[in-house]
RNA sequence: GCGCCUGUAGCUCAGCUGGAUAGAGCAACGGACUUCUAAUCCGUAGGCCAGAGGUUCGAAUCCUCUCAGGCGCGCCA
C-alpha cells in the first residue's frame, strides 16, 4: 500500500492529543486553496468547544506540538489553521516508484474482490437509429463498467434492447404492405423507419392501420410463426447495425438480452405480487399503490391484462438478483425516467426484497439541438455515425497539417475523433443538460480529449528518445521544481479520485483530473528541458514523464479511450 | 397544481458532506516554435455565485421563500 500522506498526518495529531481521535481528524483534513498555505491543512474551528479554546489558539498548540518528522518537511499556522507541507521528495518517491511498479495497474484496487455489479446501460430500440442521445447512456455506462473493474468489481454489462412492444406489430404490418426486402438490406434501419413513419401517416387517414398494428403484435405475442420470423429479422438488422457503432467505439456486453427476454417471466411476478396481497385494481388496471411514499401508484397490468414497462422491469430484476447475485445494479438512463425507477424500486422494496437498496438509478441530463428536442420524426435527429465520421474526418485533416510524417494516420485519426467524442459527453457532470453544437462538439483545443491525447503522445515521444532507461532513481531532490511538485501531487490523487468517481458514479471525476494532469505536464514539458545532459538529471525527469504518460493512459482507458503513441 | 433536477465570467463548465483571496477551458486581445510534437505554453481582460431572507465565528455551498429553464406526474417505453 502506498504511504498516504492524510493517514500520517491524522495519525501524528493523534497521538499528540488524547482527546483527538484519528478517525476526525481525518475528517477535517483539507487541501488549501493556495500553494503557499501548505498541501495539507487542519482548520481548528471544529475542536474550539472541544479544548475550550479559541480555534487560533488550538492551531498554534497543534502546530508547536509537532516536532520534525520525517513526512512533513514543514508545519506552520495561519490563524485556525495548521498547514502541512510534505516532504516533497518522500512524496516523489513514493508516488512514482508505486506508479513504475505497478505501471497501468497504478490506481487500481480490490474494493469489490468477489462481488459482481450489474450495469444495464445503452439499451438503444430496434429499428430506430442511434443517434446522439443515446450515445450518453452508452459512455457513461462503458466508463462505470471500467471503474468498477478497475476496483475489482466483476461487472456484468446488459444490453436492455428495447426489442418488444406495439410498435413491432405496427412495424411488421407496414412491411406487409410497402416493405421491400432489398431496400431493408441495404439500409436496414433507415428504411424500417421510413416504414414506421410512413405507418403513423397512413393512420391519421386510415385509423383501420392501428387496429392492423394491434393484430399482428397480438399474433406475435401469440407465437405465430410469420410474425416471430419477421421479428426476428428486424431484430437481427439492428443488432448488426448497433454493433458496427459499438465496434468503433470499442464497447462491448456481456448480454444483449432485450426486454423480450423477460417475456415468459413476468407471469411469474405478476403472482407474487398478488400473493403478496400488493396488487389493487384501479381504473381497469392493476396497481401497486405508492401513496404512503408520497408516488404515484405503479402501474404492472393495463386493463387488458397487458404488461407494462414496470413490470418488465421488476421482473428483470429479480432475474438479475437471482442469477448474477450482484451487491450493485445500476441502471443509466436519463432523468426523465427518474420517477419510474423510483417506483419499481420502491415495490421490489415492498415485495419484501431485502436487496431493493442495491438497485440504483443513475440519472443523466438530455440532448437537445438549438431549436429544442431531438425527434427521431422530425427528422432532426444527429446520428451517432454522422458525428463519429465528421470528427474522424476533421481530425484526418489537422493530422495531414500537423504531422504529414505520421505512419497510420487513418488509425489514429480513428481514435482520436471517436476520444473526442466520448470525451466531450464525459466531461461535465452527468446530470447537466447538452446543447448538441457542432462547433463545440468538434473542437480540439483545451480541455478536449485529443488534449489529454496529445500530452499522453507528447510524453510517449520523449519516452522513446530518451538517452537513458526509466527506473527508479535516488535523488529525488531533482523534482522538487513547483511544476514537478504540482504533477507529482495530482498523480498522488488519481487513486483516490478513481475511487470517488466510483462512490458518485460520476466519470468526469476523472476527465476533470487527467485534464489537470495534462496541463501540469504541459507547463512543466515547456519550463524545463527533459532530454538533458545531465543523467541524473535526464532520470529524474523521464521517471516523472513516464508517471505521467501512464496515468494518462491509465485514465483515458477508464473513459473508454483509447492513447495513442503517436498523433 | 404537485414532485424532481438545473441556475457561478459573453459561452461551456469546476468548486456544493460550510472554511483562507470563487477556478478552468472556449471566444477576445497581446506575446512565445534554430530547442524533447505549437492539437502546446505565458500574459491581459472578464464575477452582486439568479433574487430575497435566515442559520453560523464563517455561506457559491445548509434552510425557507421567490424568479427562470428542463423533466416527470396511469394504461408508451
Amino acid at each position: 500500500m502506498m504511504l498516504d500522506f492524510k493517514e500520517e498526518l491524522a495519525k501524528l495529531v493523534s497521538s499528540k492529543f488524547d482527546s483527538l481521535k484519528k478517525e476526525d481528524i481525518l475528517e477535517l483534513i483539507e487541501i488549501p486553496p493556495q500553494e503557499d498555505m501548505g498541501d495539507y491543512a487542519l482548520p481548528c474551528f471544529k475542536l474550539a468547544k472541544l479544548f475550550r479554546k479559541a480555534p487560533n489558539l488550538i492551531a498554534e498548540e497543534i502546530t508547536e506540538s509537532i516536532g520534525n518528522n520525517q513526512y512533513f518537511a514543514s508545519i506552520n499556522n495561519v490563524g485556525a489553521y495548521v498547514n502541512f507541507f510534505v516532504n516533497r521528495e518522500v512524496m516523489a518517491r513514493t508516488v512514482l516508484e508505486e506508479i513504475l511498479d505497478k505501471k497501468e495497474e497504478y490506481g487500481s484496487a480490490n474494493l469489490g474482490k468477489g462481488q459482481n455489479v450489474v450495469i444495464d446501460y445503452s439499451s438503444p430500440n430496434i429499428a430506430k437509429p442511434f443517434h446522439v442521445g443515446h450515445l450518453r447512456s452508452t459512455v457513461i455506462g462503458n466508463s462505470l463498467y471500467k471503474i468498477y473493474e478497475f476496483l475489482g468489481y466483476n461487472c456484468i454489462g446488459i444490453n436492455h434492447l428495447g426489442d418488444w412492444g406495439t410498435q413491432f406489430g405496427k412495424m411488421i404490418a407496414a412491411y406487409k404492405k410497402w416493405g421491400n426486402d432489398e431496400e431493408i438490406r441495404q439500409e436496414p434501419i433507415q428504411t424500417l423507419l421510413k416504414l414506421y413513419v410512413k405507418f403513423h401517416e397512413e393512420a391519421e387517414k386510415n385509423p383501420e392501420l392501428e387496429n392492423e398494428g394491434r393484430e399482428w403484435f397480438k399474433r406475435l405475442e401469440d407465437g405465430d410463426q410469420e410474425a416471430e420470423r419477421l421479428w426476428k429479422w428486424f431484430v437481427d438488422l439492428s443488432l448488426q447495425e448497433f454493433n458496427k457503432i459499438y465496434d468503433l467505439l470499442k464497447i462491448k456486453f456481456d448480454y444483449n438480452t432485450g426486454e423480450s427476454f423477460y417475456n415468459d417471466k413476468m407471469e411469474e411476478v405478476v403472482r407474487l405480487l398478488k400473493e403478496k396481497k400488493l396488487l389493487k385494481k384501479s381504473q381497469g388496471a392493476y396497481v401497486v399503490d405508492l401513496e404512503d411514499y408520497d408516488m404515484p401508484p405503479c402501474l404492472i397490468l393495463k386493463s387488458d391484462g397487458a404488461t407494462l414497462y414496470p413490470t418488465r422491469d421488476i421482473t428483470a430484476a429479480i432475474y438479475r438478483k437471482k442469477t448474477f447475485n450482484f451487491v450493485k445494479a445500476l441502471y443509466v438512463t436519463d432523468y426523465s425516467q427518474s420517477l419510474h425507477f423510483a417506483q419499481w424500486m420502491k415495490v421490489i422494496e415492498l415485495m419484501g426484497y431485502d436487496w431493493a437498496d442495491q438497485l440504483e438509478h443513475i440519472p443523466f441530463g438530455r440532448v437537445s439541438s438549438e431549436e429544442g428536442a431531438l425527434q427521431t420524426r422530425k427528422g432532426n435527429v444527429i446520428l451517432l455515425k454522422d458525428l463519429l465520421n465528421k470528427s474522424i474526418e476533421k481530425v484526418r485533416k489537422i493530422i495531414e497539417e500537423n504531422n504529414p510524417e505520421l505512419d497510420n494516420k487513418d488509425e489514429v485519426a480513428k481514435k482520436v475523433g471517436i476520444g473526442a467524442v466520448i470525451f466531450n459527453d464525459l466531461s461535465n457532470s452527468k446530470i447537466k443538460d447538452i446543447v448538441f453544437n457542432w462547433d463545440r462538439m468538434l473542437s480540439f483545443d483545451g480541455e478536449t480529449g485529443p488534449y489529454v491525447q496529445y500530452t499522453h503522445a507528447r510524453a510517449t515521444s520523449v519516452l522513446e528518445k530518451a538517452t537513458y532507461r526509466v527506473e527508479k532513481i535516488k535523488d529525488y531532490s531533482l523534482l522538487t521544481e513547483e511544476e514537478a511538485v504540482n504533477m507529482i501531487k495530482l498523480l498522488q490523487q488519481f487513486p483516490e479520485i478513481v475511487i470517488k468517481a466510483m462512490e458518485r458514479n460520476e466519470p468526469s471525476f476523472i476527465t476533470r483530473h487527467i485534464i489537470d494532469i495534462a496541463q501540469a505536464f504541459n507547463k512543466f514539458y515547456h519550463e524545463y528541458p527533459i532530454l538533458v545532459d545531465d543523467r541524473e538529471v535526464q532520470q529524474a525527469r523521464l521517471l516523472l514523464v513516464y508517471g505521467v504518460k501512464t496515468v494518462l493512459k491509465t485514465g483515458l482507458a477508464l473513459l473508454g479511450i483509447e492513447a495513442p503513441d503517436k498523433m
